[in-house]
DNA sequence: AGCACGCCGACT
DNA sequence: GTCGGCGTGCTC
């Protein structure tokens, strides 16, 4: 008889799995975790289905399977997710593997808990600390070791006194769940008509178990989450499991919150700031479909669920779903995939939905389900434009007269006023008064920015930092280098200038403190104990502020103008996002845009408050050009040490291209970030048909593509975030 | 992704 | 003469 083997896949960068022997009495299904030899060293890799023909390596070469691990296996539908994300985005299918692999620590039962209980017995010596704790143990529940402690408020020494003494016995409790089980039934919510119909389709959908996507379109605060909250207690009542993905959990607390007030518990999070332990027990826990609903980041996605019952992709689109390094994918896109793989719904929510998403609910592949009127009855504010070229600020500052006069008027009415600003630091240019030479970054193409409470210059790109000199590099001249520009810390000095008595905070991602911090001082905002916020794109996201009357855009023509529909795109969403912020408690909002052109369509928009206006132009842009969606897209980046290696590089992959009447290569030309990290970035780009199989295409461009020599690397991006 | 093998410069 | 820099290629 022939010996048996198994193909496993591992997590590196190969695409084919490897064949091991199987031992005598060792079975293995497909998803197992297995332990197998690999070179000098053992490595864990997943059994993976074959795939029709038989390995090619000859059989005398094979190792042996060394162990069967007892982890829970990958479920079938997350296998084939790995393989259809492998295939689509040319990655090799082990490194896809490899990001649903990662988080998976030993998954340990967890660490035993031991609980006490009052036997009844009186101590031997009473104190006050004793008397406490058993007044608290008398009802005769258990109560784990430190919790006991900490509600009798008192130290851990004297429970543990007290078991000796045999007032208390020890209980061994059954491990913690990774996450309480949400009660759907737990808060009733008043939904309004528009809601409750959108609720009523979404549980429908959920009852129905197919897949189906839904784009729940509706403005900031026209109760979004609420409505897909109901499909999630539909599909905890169904006893199926509920994905939601967020773009930025680490931080909306918000988001937390609500979920608890609907469902009487926390969800389970997921996001790199958990733990391993705790996220190896929450892995564990979806995979035996004890955990009912994960709140998550884009990684969430490769998580091994049971039963998966439905999908939500909240604020979908949210440039953060995009992974550009390593594995390049939309995580919103693969939770379609994903949903399509676990036949369930999925759901969309934005108030400002991506082009791609907006079309294909126009063409009726995505139901849409509008939730028109603001909920609660609150308003989104009114923009209005201030035209910097006619009413701007005096040279070297950055807010108008006009705004200063508004902000003041909102202060003397004890209103919040936020200030919008998408720069990070105190200066995004820094140059000397004397020679002229700008601070740049000596391994990127970019700007050295300050950050004044850091005193340092940083690259935004690469975190290359240096301390600001005292003499210009160049020239040598003392005090000469001067900042040019605003960032969101120069912006607050302004605001302290000319509002001494408000209370300012900045909230941008990079402050000293982190997440705890950051978390703190939104909740400092949301009292009230802030007049003037300043903030970077961070305050757009779902944080609410009850106070905030006043919100001034104070740039808005980053990106625009250099005719990057996808700068229009992302402008649009985070000024609209960023007006949403205001008029959301009982005061009415009010909110202004700082432009110096007014006259542009996604501008005309915005102020109209037109949403329609704005989609229509964009789309009809799109399709003139052929730009996704109306055709497909992918980069491939040749980057190299040597700036003549990756263009020369660049130019025979260009002239490797197959031809194809379907397919335009453009370029190669510099990529936008011309040097990052040190190496010279050259740039293609492939544009063909939304019919057209772009990924099979660039498999036989890549088979006949000269091999890069040297540190000649080829990155390549399917559905690219620029198209320029 | 590791890790070993290989071919070039600066040390004892 | 050897140590070690990292570029290149393999791992069932």
């Amino acid at each position: 008889m022939s010996p048996r083997t198994v193909d496993v896949l591992l997590p590196l960068g190969l695409d084919a799995p490897y064949s091991y022997l199987l031992p005598e009495g060792m079975e293995v299904a497909p998803g197992d975790l297995v332990h197998v030899p690999l070179a000098t060293k053992g490595m864990v890799g997943v059994v993976w289905p074959r795939t029709g023909a038989p390995q090619t390596v000859d059989t005398g070469k094979l190792k042996a399977v060394k162990a069967k691990l007892d982890y829970v296996p990958l479920p079938p539908d997350l296998m084939k997710l790995i393989d259809w994300m492998a295939d689509y985005t040319l990655a090799p299918r082990g490194m896809v593997l490899r990001m649903a692999l990662r988080h998976g620590e030993a998954p340990g039962a967890g660490r035993e808990r031991v609980g006490v209980r009052a036997t009844g017995a009186k101590p031997e010596r009473m104190t006050a600390a004793r008397a406490r704790l058993l007044a608290l143990l008398s009802d005769g529940f258990v109560r784990g070791k430190s919790e006991a402690a900490r509600e009798g408020g008192v130290s851990p020494s004297v429970v543990d006194g007290l078991v000796d003494d045999g007032a208390l016995e020890t209980v061994v409790l059954p491990p913690e769940p990774a996450a309480y089980p949400p009660d759907p039934d737990h808060a009733a919510v008043a939904l309004s008509e528009a809601q409750d119909a959108a609720a009523q389709v979404l549980r429908q959908a959920v009852d129905a178990r197919a897949f189906a996507v839904h784009l729940l379109d509706g403005v900031t605060g026209s109760g979004k989450t609420e409505v897909y909250f109901e499909a999630v207690a539909e599909a905890i009542r169904r006893g199926r499991q509920a994905l939601i993905l967020l773009p930025e959990i680490a931080l909306t607390q918000a988001f937390l919150e609500r979920f608890h007030a609907r469902f009487g518990v926390k969800p389970a999070e997921w996001h790199s700031g958990v733990s391993t332990r705790r996220r190896a027990r929450i892995l564990n826990e979806v995979a035996s479909g004890a955990v009912k609903v994960v709140a998550g980041a884009r990684s969430a996605l490769f998580l091994p669920f049971r039963d998966l019952g439905l999908a939500i992709v909240d604020e979908e689109h949210d440039p953060a779903y995009k992974q550009e390094d390593g594995v390049c994918y939309h995580a919103r896109d693969m939770a379609v995939v994903r949903a399509r793989l676990c036949a369930c719904p999925i759901v969309l929510a934005s108030a400002t939905p991506s082009i791609e998403t907006e079309v294909n609910a126009r063409r009726g592949r995505y139901n849409r389900l509008a939730l028109p009127v603001r909920f609660g009855g609150a308003k989104v504010p009114a923009l209005t434009p201030i035209d910097l070229r006619k009413e701007g600020p005096p040279r070297g500052r950055w807010i108008a007269p006009r705004l200063e006069a508004e902000i003041n008027h909102t202060l003397e009415a004890g209103g919040q006023a936020l200030l919008f600003l998408n720069r990070r630091g105190y200066a995004p240019l820094t140059l000397c008064r004397s020679c002229g030479h700008r601070m740049r970054c000596p391994s990127c193409t970019s700007w050295l920015v300050e950050h004044r409470y850091r005193r340092r210059l940083t690259c935004h790109h690469c975190g290359y930092q240096a301390p600001v000199p005292d003499a210009c590099p160049a020239c040598g001249e003392k005090d000469s280098l001067v900042p040019v520009g605003p960032g969101v810390e120069r912006l607050q000095e302004e605001v302290n200038a000319l509002f001494p008595a408000a209370r300012t905070l900045v909230l941008s991602s990079d402050l000293l403190g982190g997440v705890e911090r950051m978390r703190a001082e939104l909740d400092a905002v949301a009292k009230g104990e802030v007049d003037v916020v300043v903030g970077t794109q961070l305050v757009a996201k779902g944080h609410n502020f009850p106070g905030l009357a006043l919100v001034g855009v104070v740039d808005a023509d980053v990106g625009l103008g250099h005719g990057d529909p996808r700068a229009a795109e992302r402008t649009f969403q985070l000024v609209h996002q960023v007006a949403g912020r205001a008029g959301r408690g009982a005061a009415e909002g009010r909110g202004f845009v700082q432009t110096h052109m007014p006259e542009h369509p996604v501008m005309r928009a915005l102020v109209k408050g037109d949403r329609a206006a704005f989609y229509e132009s964009e789309i009809a842009a799109r399709q003139e050009a052929m730009l996704p969606p109306f055709g497909r897209m992918a980069s491939l980046v040749v980057s190299a040490s040597e700036a003549i290696a990756a263009e020369a590089h660049a130019r025979k992959l260009a002239a490797s291209a197959p031809i194809s009447p379907e397919v335009r290569v453009l370029g190669p030309a510099e990529a936008p970030l011309a040097v990052l990290r040190g190496r010279h970035r050259w740039r293609l780009l492939a544009r063909a048909p939304r019919a057209f199989d772009l990924s099979a295409y660039l498999r036989a461009w890549r088979a006949v593509a000269p091999r890069p020599k040297g540190n000649v690397r080829v990155a390549i991006d399917v559905d690219p975030q620029s198209f320029l």
